[in-house]
DNA sequence: TTAGGTGCAAAACCTTTGCCATCCC
DNA sequence: GGGATGGCAAAGGTTTTGCACCTAA
């Protein structure tokens, strides 16, 4: 199962190095046939796999029903906008003692945690 | 609008109450169908609906593809087993002093947070 | 009586998969 | 050449919806 280079897995990463927006596979889809329109979905979902597999980028599970990507980056938080659903990171240090302190709490073992923040945002506090 | 009391709500409802497991709809409809055979799955999409916009339940929406339902309780947070999904209720406090935090590192609007924490559960530990 | 709720089935979505053609190494 | 990848379309799985019938108030 050797990788191999194709132009349509380096237009998914190059649409995903290339926003903040944490888009969804229908709205990578979209973007990337901008440049390859003969592309298919099917083959975006099999490239998103890859390179999640590949850790290149990360899937966020943060909504429930649609899965949102982003490039690899370190463990961060995020903050979703109850009325307009735009999803952004947050600049701000993700805290481990919380996994130390819930471990200690439960007798489970924790290896991290995932954290949305919620409100709203600057457009649409007006 | 005036919502009624049917004996497929009070069902969902007491299938909730009556368990810590954070049921996905379907496990839910697996359950309600013990006392309402006839009960349909859309009627439990609806009713969960329902229930959650009268605050009555939760839908669970941080990671997973499926929405997962509890009743209505303080905010807190949950654990998800890496290796069996199951979810379950942490208890520790709600730090609201992360509101605060990330409200002043992002001048956004913040309300609340979602925190679920990663790791192997007891059974699955060995 | 009557507006809201139910059952059933079809539709709508999102995601995965089978198949064969195509491409990369 | 040969295995990995792509395009297309069909299948899968979850959730929503249209409609005729039912039922709580």
């Amino acid at each position: 199962m050797n990788r191999r280079e194709t132009k349509q897995k380096e237009g998914i990463l190059k649409v995903l190095s290339n926003t903040r927006a944490h888009p969804t596979a229908d709205q990578i889809y979209d973007e990337v046939r901008k440049d390859i329109p003969r592309i298919s979905k099917g083959t975006v979902y099999r490239n998103l796999q890859v390179l999640e597999e590949d850790g290149a980028i990360t899937e966020l599970r943060l909504d429930g029903t649609l899965s949102r990507y982003e490039t690899k980056q370190e463990n961060h938080y995020h903050f979703r906008c109850e009325k307009c659903g735009r999803v952004s990171d947050i600049d701000m240090p993700v805290d481990k003692k919380l996994d130390q302190r819930a471990e200690k709490r439960t007798g489970l073992k924790i290896s991290s945690h995932q954290l949305e923040f919620r409100g709203l945002c600057k457009e649409c506090q007006n």
